[in-house]
DNA sequence: TTAAGTTAAGTTTTT
DNA sequence: CTTAACTTAA
């Protein structure tokens, strides 16, 4: 194997390293995929390792798509035989063959963050709990925590310890689980715990998928919770074949359950652990990896690490601070156009990042407006958008009649005329009886209740079993096809004839292609289901759909943004209370989690590859409030030397104290009683000014002038009454009289 | 029962 | 500024 020439000696030397458990503590941009991928290629070609015992697992399908790429494509024979999957669809994987052995019917659905919220209100409901004091959300997370770290709701009893909220948490989550086991669900934290149980429970299980992976791989390693480390340590048992790679320097998931221990404890946990360090950075320049060393060396408690590289010292960071959001905005945009039309860059080469979803508005309008080509990830999830989740209901009320969640969504939908009392009705009988609720709604005339309201479920049943008969000899696509024909609820939509309407239909196409590129997929294993396509839909996260290929600039979170690297990134955004966040600042350990956000700032700066800006504004509209943020700390952590351009020097804190109007009032929700200390904003435009100004939205006519409406037809435009935030148009229609309206609503076209 | 209209509350980060 | 949840009218 020719990976000699190519590889520096410490890849080399975790290459070669097959046999016993093995930590390589990969720096960013440090080639680690490449590692992974000529180890599986070393251990399959040279030490003769069978490809079906070897095992790499990601987080990300992304990731886990990327290197069975480039596994493929370095191992001549066999290479599909190397599992190469996520977490997640591993554990589903082993769950849907043997999850009956703990008691679940293995054609369990998987409930999203979405179905978790329902879930917990219908429980919250039925315990009497009121959800303006105890929130779902804050149940779910004590439940989504506990559950990482493998406690079950006896345990948590036991935790509990006469502790009246714990006590009630506990309750709660039995419950949830007594739910979601009724429904034959599952949630996302529930795929590894119920795993790990399976494997604790069953030996024979665990032997057999330990006897399978005798060599395991894991990626992103610093992002492991407590239950999947448990899994690993279950699986890697017998062989002790573990090759874990990640850098605890890129932890940035401890909200999520993630244990930095997992990593920085791994040679005490294998004592016998080979560790290799990867030092050498191909991505950056120099300038770029000085400017991240000295804002991660500020951190205590990590594995000492420097990135070096042979690229040479490129460009310096370039520093701007700006009034306002918009102006940031604005800046980004404008220089990426520049680029671009210079041909410095592709669209393609360059990504916005920024620490929350909220701020991507701000550069999506004015890409808009400058006819920039853009992706954004995140945000709005493709499969929870409301028209693709109302269909994947029927799916999986079609493939699994257990889950009630996805039968009472699409009961009404579209509209059958059956209202909240026939559902309680219904689901009070299906209390009684101690049966499901579509089993309820099956024998609906058994129910005494329900009086002349059963026969408006009949036809809904009827649908439902037609279907599933026909499930049982046509594809997803075909199915999919017969329920909307059926429903009629593209008909409807398209009978409502909005844009919102047309961009649903367009949601609904992309979800009958998506059926279809799943039944055509050749790589997948085993037969096209119904089942397989609703896991695979499930488990997809909004990351996996970039594609490096197309020409379109990047807008996402760090978070998303780990593993990823660009040659142009705009940091964006870089302010004390927005990066680190509030949060983080006010916390009662702010100090660690001070650090978790300094790791995502290291992640953001090592993603550039040739240049890297960094950007922040003074005043920033946040919900509807304008705050006054100092530049980040982390900016301050890098050396002057590394930066290009000036930031001008702070106003002195006393004139408008942020610690004060800003912390407190965060802290307390007080109204801007603080502000007024604030004496400097006064004839300062305010943001809403900035967004005027900057409005795109410019009306295309004026009074007198024709325009269309989509209900009203045509008419005359009679007066524009300019409001603080849009205009109010009246209008003296042809067929339906004198109207008034909201410019942006009403959508007026001129003719 | 549904649709429209009003009000309260909320935002880190996500497989 | 948004979104969800609640209220009221038809």
């Amino acid at each position: 194997m020719a990976f000699n020439e190519t590889m520096n000696e410490m890849q080399r030397q975790a290459v070669l390293h097959t046999e016993g458990p093995l930590l390589i503590l990969a720096g960013a941009g440090s080639g680690k995929t490449r590692v992974l991928t000529h180890r599986t290629a070393y251990l399959i070609e040279e030490a003769g390792v069978n490809p079906y015992h070897i095992m790499a697992i990601t987080f990300t399908n992304k990731a886990a798509g990327e290197m069975r790429q480039r596994i493929d494509d370095m191992v001549g024979y066999g290479s599909e035989s190397v599992w190469v999957a996520t977490f997640h669809s591993t554990c589903v994987r082993i769950l849907r063959r043997y999850i009956d052995r703990i008691g679940f019917d293995t054609s369990f659905t998987i409930y999203d963050a979405d179905d978790q919220k329902t879930l917990m209100k219908e429980i919250c409901k039925r315990m009497e709990i009121d959800t303006k004091i105890y929130k779902e959300r804050a149940f779910l997370g004590v439940i989504s925590s506990a559950k990482d770290e493998l406690i079950d709701p006896e345990e948590f009893f036991r935790r509990a310890q006469g502790d009246y909220q714990k006590i009630r948490q506990a309750e709660v989550y039995r419950e949830y689980q007594d739910s979601l086991r009724k429904n034959n669900a599952l949630d996302f934290d529930d795929l590894i715990m119920k795993t790990v149980e399976l494997f604790k429970k069953d030996a024979e299980v665990l032997n057999s998928y330990q006897e399978r992976f005798r060599y395991i791989m894991v990626d992103e390693y610093q992002d492991t919770n407590t239950a999947q480390f448990q899994l690993i340590k279950l699986l890697a048992g017998k062989y002790r074949n573990l090759c874990v790679v990640g850098d605890d320097d890129q932890s940035i998931y401890k909200f999520r359950g993630a244990n930095i221990y997992n990593i920085l404890n791994f040679e005490k946990e294998y004592p016998d652990a080979t560790v290799i360090k990867l030092e050498q950075n191909y991505r950056s320049t120099q300038n770029i990896l000085n400017a991240a060393n000295h804002v991660i060396a500020n951190n205590v408690g990590r594995k000492r690490k420097e990135l070096w590289t042979e690229n040479g010292e490129g460009e310096k960071v370039i520093l701007r601070q700006f009034e306002t959001g918009y102006e940031e905005a604005d800046y980004v945009a404008t220089d990426i156009t520049a680029k671009a039309r210079e041909g410095i860059c592709a669209y393609g080469d360059c990504a916005v990042l920024y620490r929350t979803n909220a701020q991507s508005r701000l550069f999506e309008e004015r890409f808009i407006a400058s006819n920039i080509p853009y992706k954004i990830v995140g945000g709005v999830n493709f499969y929870a958008r409301k028209e693709i989740k109302d269909l994947l209901a029927y799916l999986k009320t079609v493939d699994n009649a257990k889950d009630d969640l996805a039968v009472r969504r699409i009961i009404n939908v579209p509209k059958r005329g059956i209202g909240a009392t026939t559902l309680n009705r219904v689901q009070n009988y299906a209390l009684q009886q101690g049966i499901g609720f579509y089993d309820a709604l099956k024998a609906a005339e058994e129910i005494p209740t329900l009086g002349r309201s059963a026969s408006k479920l009949k036809p809904f049943v009827t649908l439902i079993q037609t279907m599933r008969s026909k499930a049982a000899y046509i594809g997803v696509t075909e199915l999919l096809q017969e329920i909307i024909e059926e429903t009629g609820y593209v008909a409807e939509l398209e009978a409502e004839n909005t844009e919102e309407a047309n961009q649903r239909i367009l949601n609904i196409d992309e979800l009958i292609s998506k059926a279809a590129s799943y039944e055509a997929d050749e790589s997948r294993e085993g037969p096209a289901t119904l089942s397989g396509f609703l896991e695979e839909v499930a488990l997809v996260a909004d990351i996996d759909s970039v594609d490096e290929t197309q020409d379109y600039v990047v807008l996402m979170t760090l978070h998303s943004a780990k593993g990823l690297e660009f040659p142009q990134v705009y940091l964006a955004g870089m302010e004390d209370g927005l990066f680190p966040s509030y949060m983080s600042i006010c916390s009662d350990n702010s100090m660690e989690e001070i650090e978790e956000e300094r790791r995502l700032c290291y992640v953001g700066i090592t993603r550039a590859k040739e240049r890297l800006s960094i950007s922040c504004a003074k005043q920033r509209m946040i919900r509807g409030e304008t705050q006054y943020n100092k530049v980040s700390r982390f900016v301050k952590e890098i050396p002057a030397e590394f930066l290009a351009g000036e930031i001008q020097k702070e106003r002195e804190p006393e004139k408008y104290k942020p610690t004060m109007s800003q912390f407190a009032r965060q802290a307390f929700r007080a109204k801007p009683m603080a502000m007024s200390q604030s004496g400097g904003m006064r004839q300062m435009p305010s943001a809403k000014d900035f967004g005027k100004s900057a409005d795109n939205r410019k009306l295309s006519y004026d009074v007198g002038d024709r325009v269309k409406h989509m209900k009203f037809g045509e008419g005359t435009v009679k007066q524009i009454v300019s409001g603080g935030r849009d205009h109010e148009v009246t209008v003296e229609f042809d067929g339906a009289g004198v109207k008034k309206m909201f410019a942006a609503f009403a959508k007026l076209q001129k003719l």
